[in-house]
DNA sequence: TCTGGGGTCCTAGGACCC
DNA sequence: TCTGGGGTCCTAGGACCC
């Protein structure tokens, strides 16, 4: 059996735990550079205010005091994800974290009691320990604790979805777009055909399914029909890639400022690398200007290194070459960022014929030395001069609560 | 005027191999 | 005039997830 524990509206839900005036009122977690809506309050959602809603649109609202803001703090938000997650393990052994604000975890019981009390468990423990709420989806496969979860959420309970009967009841009332791995669309397409909620999807036809919407939605059709198709995977295997970019707060149009932006994303992604303990051989930067009005530029450069590495000035230096090849002046440009792939585990570089291992001890010893200092004191103790001082295409988000657990200088103060 | 960031997987088509 | 069958790997773009 699968149990799929959702935080209800996580961002804001972390940010309620530490401020009371926050309590019972729309709020809204806003992205970087404060632009748009990304999590919203239960009061937010019934306010009308939309998933990815431009502030623009919303500050009649804001203005006149009826809507709260909040600059996304996802320092906050991992540490609370953490907290919620650790809770968990008291109940199952078998988890998979699937996101910041959900798990599933697998359980050896059928009897609908025991896992009716076992919700009522996990939910209270929960909200008692971490102060954020829950909402609880039991079911024999994933997608149909998902499908439970969805009705869950609906009063933020705790949802079990077993027998045949009460499976088709839910489903016949749970529209296309909300069942997990459907999205728009396919949505759409199946609405063609006259499909319109997950019972009639579940009772189409499986070759037709494959034929015309590939082998994952012919996955989804049996998930809902009780045929297990996705295990729990409790030990991920390593990340595939990692991105790092961002929006500018200007639009900028030297390159010596984004030379500095993408050198900031290099070490991030680099420090994100070597905190998994990874090398990775292939790296591509990429530039857009903006996207809404204007012609949009977009291109990227893409490079494989000569040996795997972490080592961030190495890294760096690629970086800027590869946006020097596809800078082109005389634009605005609104975005950039870095991506990485290509990884081998292990933390110390591979031996290069043309250097001596004494050079890359060295290095290694140096890479340590930031991440530690800068885990001790703050991320930004310790920084590279290509990053810039002045950082011109960082927003500031002035909204932004404190890092209330992942801060000396900002503890919660009683 | 103002619109986020970070991921994974599948598919189709091309190149290449035997 | 008629021209096989099976496989891998790579890439770009699309779709989906949070």
């Amino acid at each position: 059996m699968f149990i799929l524990v959702d935080c209800n509206n996580f961002y804001a839900s972390c940010e309620k735990v530490f401020d009371l005036r926050l309590h019972n009122k729309p709020l809204v977690i806003l992205s970087s550079n404060d632009g748009c809506a990304i999590a919203r309050s239960k009061e937010a959602k019934q306010l009308g205010v939309k998933m990815g809603q431009p502030l623009f649109e919303l500050r009649n609202l804001i203005e006149s005091g009826t809507l709260l803001t909040k600059s996304s703090n996802f320092s906050l938000y991992a540490d609370m994800s953490q907290r919620v997650m650790q809770t968990l393990f008291q109940f199952s052994e078998q988890i998979e974290i699937y996101s910041i604000d959900e798990a599933f975890l697998s359980i050896d019981e059928e009897n609908k009691e025991k896992l009716f009390s076992l919700g009522c468990k996990i939910k209270t423990t929960i909200e008692q320990w971490t102060g954020i709420p829950v909402s609880v989806g039991i079911a024999p496969t994933k997608t149909l604790a998902k499908a439970a979860s969805f009705l869950a959420k609906q009063q933020e309970g705790i949802s079990i979805l077993l027998d045949d009967q009460m499976i088709d009841s839910a489903l016949k009332s749970l529209p296309l777009e909300n069942i997990w791995g459907i999205g728009r669309r396919a949505a759409k397409r199946l609405k063609k055909e006259g499909i319109f909620n997950a019972k009639a999807f579940k009772e189409m036809d499986d070759i037709h399914l494959r034929n015309t919407l590939g082998v994952n939605l012919l996955k989804v059709a049996l998930e809902l029909r009780k045929v297990a198709c996705y295990p729990i995977q409790e030990n991920p295997s390593c990340r595939k890639s990692i991105v790092c970019s961002r929006s500018f707060a200007e639009k900028l149009t030297a390159l010596e400022d984004i030379q500095e932006a993408v050198s900031f994303f290099v070490t991030r992604a680099a420090e994100k690398l070597r905190e998994e303990k990874l090398q990775t051989r292939f790296l591509a930067v990429f530039l857009a200007t903006g996207t809404f009005y204007e012609n949009q530029y977009f291109n990227q450069c893409k490079m494989v290194l000569p040996n795997y590495t972490s080592y961030t000035p190495e890294l760096i230096s690629k970086a800027k070459n590869g946006l020097s090849q596809i800078f082109k002046p005389g634009l605005s440009y609104k975005k950039a960022g870095v991506l990485l792939t290509d990884f081998i585990e292990g933390s110390s570089y591979q031996t290069d014929i043309f250097e001596n291992t004494q050079k890359e001890q060295k290095k290694n010893r140096a890479m340590q030395a930031i991440d530690q200092i800068n885990q001790h004191y703050d991320k930004t103790a310790l920084y590279f001069a290509s990053e810039g001082v002045h950082k011109k295409w960082k927003s500031a988000s002035a909204q932004r609560s404190p890092r209330y657990t992942t801060s000396w200088e900002e503890l919660f103060t009683v």
